[in-house]
DNA sequence: AGCTACCGTGTAACTAGTTACATGAAACTA
DNA sequence: TAGTTTCATGTAACTAGTTACACGGTAGCT
């Protein structure tokens, strides 16, 4: 039950601890010793503590993520993003779940500055934010995913930019009155309606009509209060399409022909069911966040991603 | 830079460190000192280093799971169900993703251990077992997912009985011919298999035909093999469900009318799209493993959940 | 008043490692 | 042969905490 320790291993060698460090970590030893070492570390199955080792260094190898939302498919490709570079690094990967509460968002960045994380991504609400600038100040390097505050990394999509392209697409597709499904308080659903409300106005079209939720369970009559006046349904968040699709197909609509509809975010089942978007590249702003926490730079660093649209036909075909 | 220790907050309070961790831990001090302390600790930011806690502790309060694949619905409801326990014990989640690859397996149970995780939650092939046994010899808890070894911890489903389940569906659906997409080598996959073969012979109906598939890109031609003999393709791993939608939708054919489907792992499109799952209890089958590595019980136990059938119409309606 | 009991606090040893410095022996140079 | 250099290794101090034990002071009891 008691663990093998460094000492045990010197011991069995007939060593100092010192020298089993400087074996272990490639020190100046003779080969003769590093190779009675070895042998001892090998026979009595020593594992070395890396929270010791951490201790010393002043931080841990791991990195930290709070996620908001571990169902949402772009969270999901983030997180692969992350882990590729992580694990290139040698980097373990410490996952927090919010359920997007901003209680729990706060709580999980100050656990991970205790766990002394090597660096955070986070993607949480401003709350959060003030935390995250004390351990930047203490030299963690933390990424915000999804927003740009000041004085912080940031890794986001231009959402304007996201919005104008849905504008585009429908306006290709001859779609004129534009519903709007859009999640409560956010500043990138706001940016993203903003961009849909500019790039529709500019193509001459009437302005969209939005409707704002916060849950899934009130999408079904959002939708609803959507279609009396409205060809077209946008979705300006990828958590919500599952929702807002089944609104629609429960009433027997088919899609592009009696709705048009376009929502964000990519997600596997979007080809078989035809369903355009307009993509962020989640993988890319993952590897990105990642490499920021490796290299660390001195200055916040801003990184925006710029979206893509994804055509398959549930607004119908452009020109 | 240079962070604020226990001995800091000790000096600004006029006291010793041992008083100042007392006063953290709740030890006996008297309300003037405490107070003293609290206002120290808090003027000066400090974050208690919850690594070397740990290292005294002799082990980090942090739970480790090994998932194979992120993507896949599965996982990602059982790490919900293991957070969700985690993050009743204070416990930190640190997660890593193999990719599916043995070596990876390996490795990460290795890094787990050097990381001197509380416990860990393994789903990953037999080879990564013999290491998980080390580990638990050496007192820290692990469990494994969806496969049940002796000598460990395990939360996995009746698989044959899953199988089972398929057969009398598809039995009371008139289903006669059945193709079965399956992944290769793994014990999940036969067993389902047997379950089928067995309640479909059972039933008098004829033995499936099965074709064994590694990748997604096998897929197609895998489904294009079963068409030409069989009314109905089941499919028994959930990784795979996409593909064998895409290839069967992408020919044009009409569920359940001109191809029944079944397949593995309820997710949140099934619904839409009237897909027939029988289901696995993720999420509680997460929280059954976090709680085995929480409660520690001195002897390897052994827990089998059963599946459900979610009947959507994909195969028809039965009686 | 004197004895015991208890409370609050500091000292120092402990966790499992790393590393600066000292030491000693062998090898090379003059 | 003496002096210097180099190499391998041990000693001990360090990381940031926790905790067993000792000690002093006050309060209660006889």
């Amino acid at each position: 039950m008691k663990r093998v320790t460094i000492g045990d291993v010197a011991a069995h060698a007939g060593v100092s601890t010192a020298t089993v460090s400087r074996v272990l970590n490639g020190g100046l030893v003779a080969e003769s010793t590093a190779a009675r070492v070895w042998e001892a570390a090998e026979s009595l199955g020593y594992s070395p503590n890396a929270l010791t080792r951490s201790i010393f260094a002043g931080r841990s190898s791991t990195i930290g993520v709070i996620i908001r939302d571990l169902s949402s498919p772009f969270y999901l490709d983030l997180i692969r993003g992350i882990d590729e570079v992580a694990a290139a690094s040698d980097s373990p990967v410490m996952l927090a779940n919010t359920y997007r509460r901003a209680d729990r968002e706060a709580a999980q960045v100050r656990a991970m500055d205790q766990q002394r994380v090597r660096g955070l991504i986070i993607t949480a609400d401003e709350t959060a934010d003030s935390q995250a600038r004390r351990m930047a100040e203490n030299g963690t390097p933390c990424v915000i995913v999804a927003r740009n505050p000041p004085g912080l990394h940031s890794v986001s999509l231009d959402d304007v930019a996201a919005g104008e392209l849905m504008a585009a697409h429908l306006a290709d597709c001859g779609r004129s009155r534009v519903g709007v499904v859009s999640g409560r308080n956010r500043p990138t659903q706001v940016k993203r309606v903003t961009g849909l409300r500019q790039g529709l106005v500019e193509r001459g079209l009437p302005e969209p009509e939005e409707v704002l939720v916060e849950n899934e369970d009130e999408v079904d009559a959002a939708v609803g209060s959507l279609l009396h006046r409205n060809d077209t349904v946008v979705c300006t968040t990828g958590r919500l399409t599952v929702s807002v699709h089944t609104a629609l197909t429960a009433r027997g609509l088919k899609m592009p022909d009696d709705i048009g509809f376009l929502t964000m975010d990519d997600f596997p089942w979007a080809s078989t069911l035809g369903i355009s978007v307009v993509a962020q590249p989640a993988y890319e702003m993952g590897r990105r966040a990642a490499e920021l926490v490796v290299e660390e730079p001195a200055v916040p660093v801003r990184i925006v991603f710029q979206p893509t649209l994804i055509a398959r036909g549930s607004c119908g075909s452009g020109t």
